[in-house]
DNA sequence: AATTTTGTCTAACGCTGTTAAATTATTTAA
DNA sequence: TTAAATAATTTAACAGCGTTAGACAAAATT
């Protein structure tokens, strides 16, 4: 009776391919030349099987931009942890959040920039896991506050989040300013800001 | 033989009908929901026509990205003129195109947000009308640089920017931010940077 | 071995941007 | 005023899109 789960381990399988078609996809050609058609040629099937998987292809971009935010909060985690020094953790965990933006743009842009998926992104995301839950620890621990959905914690986040949410969102659409620069501009914001929270 | 004329001006203004049918298509159902046909539609033609005024509908686009940036600068300009104190000349000229993002929130997404069109911004718009060209001039004044595409002039203005820009994308996908805290964050940050702009 | 269930595909619908050809209306020339 | 030429507009079509229903074959169950 093992079969019934080695069908069920090959549907499993099947619906990752179809997330993995997806992004190969739009690594190649972009997000706009995402279709259900050219998803199902890539993993040798017609396209109404993907329907068997997945809802919609809507389905699909969420599913996609939830692996998206797991794996930013992995590489935000990651940075922080290998400092002791809450400032040096606020700045490896942005600088995290800034390549991950670049190394992964697909995800990024599906994630803040396209389109308006992911807007539920709270009730999308276990406890924890959105960047909000990871950077807010040593922001109140600096701010000298407890509860991190203190209105003054929330508010310095936005304002680290909107400038380095900012800044990529012009480089994207922008790809004229230079990488010395950015990291600059990137740097002062996060120190300045850093040094506000102590006021 | 003014009848030249006349054609010339009813073709010009059927032009301008079919910017400002996909205008009012976008605010009514989104950009997602803009189509030829329904532009067409809405001039009382059917879709070839619009091939006769534009070549196709990205051009469309393209022009309204154009509009767009024209609104905007009139925005900030108007903004800035109303204040003799530089400070007090920058915050405003911000605030400027804080608020035309969200009243002209359209334009601002196909400006800067849904699609990649306008990342040649410069060679579109005429000299003088990029936001860039409105704000580094306080900006350079304030540092006291002559040179308004002084590298240093061009980080400042990046960061602010960067924030302004963040605050809103985050705020067009998140609608859940109060607009008190969102105003603070940004007289906060406007604040915070021109103050820096002095060291 | 017959029947049910499952997996997969074909065909189709209504939509999209876009083009070519046919048709109608308007202007020009005789 | 009528005939020819030009311009304006529409109809029909193509290829692609997301999606659904129905047919068909393979596998599992009875």
């Amino acid at each position: 009776m093992g079969s019934k789960e080695r069908i069920h381990r090959l549907k499993e399988n099947t619906r990752g391919n179809i997330l993995d078609a997806a992004h190969e996809i739009v690594k190649e050609e972009g997000w706009q030349a995402l279709s259900m058609r050219k998803i199902a040629d890539k993993i040798e099937y017609t396209a109404p099987i993907i329907y068997e998987y997945y809802a919609n292809k809507e389905a699909i971009l969420l599913e996609l931009t939830k692996k998206g935010f797991m794996l930013l909060a992995c590489r935000m985690k990651e940075a922080a942890a290998q400092h002791t020094d809450l400032d040096e953790q606020i700045e490896a965990l942005w600088l995290a959040y800034w390549n991950f933006a670049f190394e992964e743009k697909e995800y990024y842009q599906l994630m803040f920039g396209v389109e308006v998926n992911c807007c539920i992104m709270d009730e999308l995301l276990p406890a924890g896991t959105t960047p909000y839950d990871i950077a807010a620890v040593p922001i109140a621990k600096v701010m000298g506050i407890e509860d991190t959905e203190d209105d003054r914690v929330c508010t310095k986040y936005y304002t680290y989040w909107s400038i380095i949410h900012g800044l990529i969102s012009i480089n994207i659409v922008r790809k004229g300013t230079s990488d010395e620069i950015n990291r600059q501009i990137l740097k002062d914001a996060i120190t300045g800001i850093t040094r506000s929270l102590r006021n």
